[in-house]
DNA sequence: CTTTTCACAGTCGCGCGGATGGGA
DNA sequence: TCCCATCCGCGCGACTGTGAAAAG
């Protein structure tokens, strides 16, 4: 739905913090002034948030720039050697600056909120911890660092995005460059120490507290090991991964406009060398263009987004600053600089105007797995093959794309990287708890046996004959696990980024084979993703056990003994743990599945193990399967598998997970 | 040498129109 | 027989990464 048909006189407004400059901030890291605070918390005590380790998030920012390794490095030193993908460049970068996705799965951080153990909690889709993730300040160039709030104030008038954005989505795109300017680049998290109300109140008819999953979180995970690269070019190039989120807690009859800003990560600027993203210079802070993709169903009430899964498919990433007076929303990058994509809530009137009387309307969100770097044409081939083997739109690259269907099904045992994408894109467990109905309307399109083998390849993960990733992600925690972001607060307590995330594979349980898609109820910018497929296969009735999925698989994946470099180990560490927790704090009558209690060991020798083999690739080309440029295939269907094996799993929680959201 | 741009081929989703089936 | 709903196939446009050429 285009905005612009929805709000006919409607106006669109960005949080009044948006352009408000925060007087507060520091030039420099101010801990004190924005500092968000990472908890390290139990499952079992997310809620008191005691013992926290201390995750030091500057300028309240939700923003994770490369800087966010600082804590990162600081709760985990990698201590299993795992050397990190070598996109990162991390060797390249100051010590502090290393970033370890595996600490993102092993570490959890529940940033609890002051205000509320909000429902959600205690509710089957209690959240869980989250694994840890920092934020980063930045200082501009002119000594400003990268405030946690939104310097818009200095582009925009107070009123402009009210005014300008009223009529529609194309004024508001093009109406205001949303670029930083001169001295307001990098913007950071607007929670803390800026004007930006990231948390209502509580008690306020409307000030619910939202919590956010990301809901292709293994996905971008999985991508985040290499070091995202997002192309961009002239006429704008769709994000994949791309942003998909689940909202919980909105008021239901309340209004809110739902947008993406993405912002500058940190003040380099990055080329990759040497098989290695390392910083070249400062970034350009004189970049100008919309950097904001107001999702087109906005305004909508809390129940519609809520309803269903929140997707930015079609947000396109663009070079080309004057391409945003087009029909489509584009975001103006910069190529070769990092970017952290942002979520933001805003409450506004039933017209879409925001309700100016209350800043604490205004909540937004970041997970550190959605930073990429923006490039015109892939530098590793990691990524280029990821997105081969995930994209459905790049199916025409997969090498083993025709043998996969047509082989026999004895032989058709190499990863497939087309079932992935359906366990991350659509169908995270959490999603198909929440939306049925895409087997209905994406399901039906697959060929039969592509469906099947889908179904396959999941089940094999669940074997501990694959890789340890696999197993991780049998056990449902990768592909289900939902992850939560709380809103940062900017009240006067020290913002808090809240990262948890949810582990509840319920939802894919949800999900007897014999379910009945529901209607959808708004088109879906994501249907031609595959990710149904798998989804379709358990729902077609895919009787068989696992336990005899498993046998066949196993026995004849070439790719299993070989330790991956696995896109899933930081979920899988995360899940495992998580789920252990989860057990004890479950909720839900089933708890979690016994079957979780493997998965953890399993993901650290692949992090380990890779290491070593994506330093040697950088650069190369996919080859075939056998290569180590094949190793995301493997893990690519753990992640698959995950989610279909959630499916397979009667997990009453994720019934009440569901029951919750599409209830009348 | 690095980065960007362009044309290319393959895949996918969507919309349209025709065919089919059921009910009035 | 007519109307309506559903299903199916086709074509178009959108989207993808590739690889070479152009630009800086």
């Amino acid at each position: 739905m285009q905005l612009e048909s929805i709000l006919p006189s409607a106006s669109i407004n960005l949080p009044k913090s948006f352009y408000n400059l925060s007087s507060s901030e520091s030039t420099t890291n101010s801990p004190a002034s924005t500092q968000i605070e990472f908890q390290d918390v139990d499952r079992t005590d997310s809620e008191q948030s005691n013992g926290p380790k201390k995750y030091l998030s500057s300028g309240g920012n939700a923003m994770m720039g490369e800087g966010e390794s600082d804590t990162f490095s600081g709760s985990k030193s990698a201590p299993d050697g795992r050397k990190g993908s070598p996109g990162t460049g991390e060797d390249d970068l100051s010590s502090g600056r290393r970033y370890n996705i595996d600490e993102l799965g092993t570490d959890r951080y529940f940033i609890s909120s002051p205000t509320q153990p909000g429902s959600d909690v205690a509710n089957p889709c209690s959240l869980f911890p989250y694994g840890g993730q920092t934020g980063t300040v930045y200082s501009g160039s002119n000594g400003s660092r990268y405030s946690t709030s939104l310097h818009y104030g200095s582009v925009l008038p107070p009123t402009g995005f009210s005014s300008a954005v009223c009529a529609g989505r194309s004024q508001f795109t093009t109406g205001y460059q949303f670029g930083q300017g001169p001295g307001c680049l990098y913007p950071s998290y607007p929670g803390a120490g800026a004007g930006l109300s990231s948390m209502p109140l509580p008690g306020t008819p409307t000030g619910t507290r939202a919590q956010v999953y990301l809901c292709n979180r293994p996905l971008w995970l999985k991508f985040h090991r290499h070091q995202t690269e997002m192309i961009i070019t002239k006429q704008g190039r769709r994000m994949f991964p791309f942003l998909s989120f689940n909202i919980t807690g909105l008021n239901l009859t309340a209004h809110y406009n739902v947008f993406v800003e993405i912002v500058l990560a940190d003040p380099n600027h990055w080329r990759f060398q040497g098989g290695k993203w390392v910083t070249c210079g400062k970034a350009d802070n004189n970049m100008q263009g919309n950097k904001v993709y107001v999702h087109p169903e906005s305004p909508n009430t809390g129940a519609h987004w809520m309803r269903q899964e929140i997707s930015f498919g079609k947000l396109k990433l663009t070079n080309n600053k004057g391409a945003n007076n087009n029909n489509t929303q584009m975001i103006v990058l910069q190529s070769l600089h990092k970017y952290q994509p942002r979520l933001h809530i805003v409450e506004v009137t039933e017209d879409g105007v925001e309700d100016m009387s209350n800043e604490a309307k205004t909540q937004t969100f970041t997970f550190p797995e959605n930073q990429f770097i923006a490039v015109t044409a892939y530098q590793n081939t990691d990524i280029t093959q990821l997105k081969i083997d995930h994209n459905p739109f790049a199916k025409g690259f997969r090498d083993n794309y025709d043998s996969m269907y047509t082989a026999p099904e004895s032989d058709r045992l190499t990863p497939s990287p087309t079932d992935s994408p359906r366990s991350h894109q659509i169908v995270p467990g959490a999603r198909y708890a929440m939306q049925p109905f895409f087997q209905d309307q994406f399901v039906n399109n697959l060929p039969q046996n592509h469906r099947f083998y889908a179904s396959e390849r999941a089940v094999p993960q669940t074997n501990g004959l694959l890789s340890p990733q696999n197993e991780d992600a049998t056990a449902g925690s990768a592909g289900a696990q939902r992850w939560f972001v709380s809103p940062v607060q900017q009240t006067g307590a020290p913002t808090k980024l809240d990262l948890s995330y949810e582990s509840d594979y319920s939802a894919s349980g949800l999900l007897p084979y014999g379910i009945k898609p529901l209607p959808l109820q708004t088109p879906h910018a994501l249907g031609y993703y595959p990710d149904s497929a798998a989804f379709a296969s358990m729902a077609a009735g895919w009787s068989s056990s696992r336990s005899s999925y498993q046998r066949k698989v196993t026995t004849g994946l070439p790719w299993s003994p070989r330790p991956s470099p696995p896109a899933f180990a930081d979920d899988q560490i995360t899940a495992g743990k998580d789920k252990l927790a989860e057990e004890g704090q479950s909720t839900g009558p089933a708890g979690g599945a016994a079957s979780w209690v493997d998965t953890p060991h399993a993901l650290k020798s692949v992090d380990s193990g890779d290491s070593g083999v994506y330093s040697m690739v950088c650069k190369r080309r996919r080859l075939s399967p056998g290569g180590s440029s094949t190793d995301a295939s493997p893990t690519i269907k753990c992640e698959d598998l995950s989610s279909s094996e959630e499916y397979n799993k009667d997990n009453p929680k994720g019934m009440g997970y569901y029951a919750f959201y599409t209830g009348p």
